[in-house]
DNA sequence: AGATAAACGTGATAAAAATCTCGATAGGGG
DNA sequence: CCCCTATCGAGATTTTTATCACGTTTATCT
């Protein structure tokens, strides 16, 4: 099969929590892209063609079997498999990251943070231990741990993940705001917030007058 | 000027985080599409266009000057304006967005939060009073708030969407896990991470075997 | 001053992403 | 059973985004 792009990914992420919150996985439990389509914005060719993209079949006048899909989708993205990761850095975003919930259903397990605060060390956060910096490699070392997500202050986030790199880390799920350089092989996604407010500014500043050629729903993401 | 797209303001947004915070502000405070385009991974090409979109032009065999780059970035973006906007949800992210001090930068200032929550209420965050939910309309109304930054649970996401609506909010920074849908005019920028998630979910599942034909560094975002 | 080379601006081109078109398939009603 | 139509799959097309190629501009060196 053919590598998926990160487009694509990013769907089927959002079919897959669409369909896990919906209300079609009650029978007959089938679903058609073009009820998948109006529901995210998407166009339901799109959708159909995502779906093909990781071998799935619709059959005409059905659509698709739900099940079938979200079991497709969890096999591809990885949601089967647990990954374990540490956090580094629990300020006020990383303890957010840390309360939230929501990762497990992915197969994500965040199984320890790391934090150069003497004061925060020791203290568990949400259920999950704060260690002190100098713990961090021996840690990853020992549970083989592959991701780490990334939450300190700017300044140090470079740093950080080329300590981590060194380690044998090998994605970075970077919260820092500020970007984060790292050697082929390891991936790093930065996750700014700042990028969407430049769409937020742009657009109180500007007015709404955008083409009004369309008169349906505006919506990004 | 033509509509800038969304692509454009992100790098837009990139390329003015990466002036503000470098060392190009010193003299002679030039710099060229090359530097830029090396430490942000865009293309040279790609630089020159976007400048040249928000009508900057460079000099020959010199490049840009930073500072003026800078300036026609934020009044393109309406960094230069003030834009009040109101928080509503104060849990973990809420809290951590309104204790995060880099939007002022950007013209962005958050002026009141509001939670359904009677423990809260009353209380301040990182110096900004919660208030009561019956309070918001009102509130919105008096001080002309046109942005707002939902950071609620999914559940109440979209009913709360509804309600900011009917009260005259332009714009909608949704930091909940679901889609919102807004009738036209109005923008929704949705910042979901669990996007993210998908693509390092996928690489680790994957493994790093992409192809090889670059050498270079590998960044997403 | 003229040669040189670094950097620009922009039209042409390529690559990626989204959308359109249409024949094929399969339930459901007569 | 056969038609009708909602739905699919996939090739063709369009739109968007990124990159290339090349002529022009401008500081620097001799």
């Amino acid at each position: 099969m053919a590598q998926l792009r990160r487009v694509v990914l990013e769907r089927l992420m959002r079919y897959y929590r669409f369909l896990s919150e919906s209300s079609f996985k009650k029978p007959p439990q089938t679903v058609t892209s073009a009820q998948i389509a109006a529901a995210l914005d998407i166009d339901a060719t799109q959708v159909r063609k995502d779906f093909s993209a990781i071998g799935l079949l619709g059959i005409g006048r059905v659509g698709f079997d739900v099940c079938e899909v979200c079991r497709a989708i969890r096999v591809q993205l990885g949601f089967d498999q647990q990954h374990d990761a540490i956090l580094v850095g629990t300020g006020r975003l990383g303890t957010a990251l840390l309360a939230y919930s929501g990762f497990e259903r992915y197969g994500l397990r965040i199984v320890a943070a790391f934090d150069f605060d003497r004061e925060k060390t020791g203290s568990e956060i949400a259920g999950c231990e704060v260690k002190p910096m100098r713990a961090m490699k021996p840690f990853i070392r020992k549970h083989d741990i592959k991701l780490a997500i990334l939450t300190t202050p700017r300044q140090v986030a470079q740093k950080l993940a080329d300590r981590l790199i060194s380690t044998g880390i090998k994605a970075i799920w970077n919260f820092a705001p500020t970007r984060v350089t790292v050697p082929s092989g390891v991936l790093v996604r930065d996750e700014h917030i700042s990028l969407g407010l430049s769409e937020i500014a742009y657009h109180l500043t500007h007015g709404t007058e955008r083409e009004p050629e369309s008169d349906s729903q505006r919506q990004v993401s």
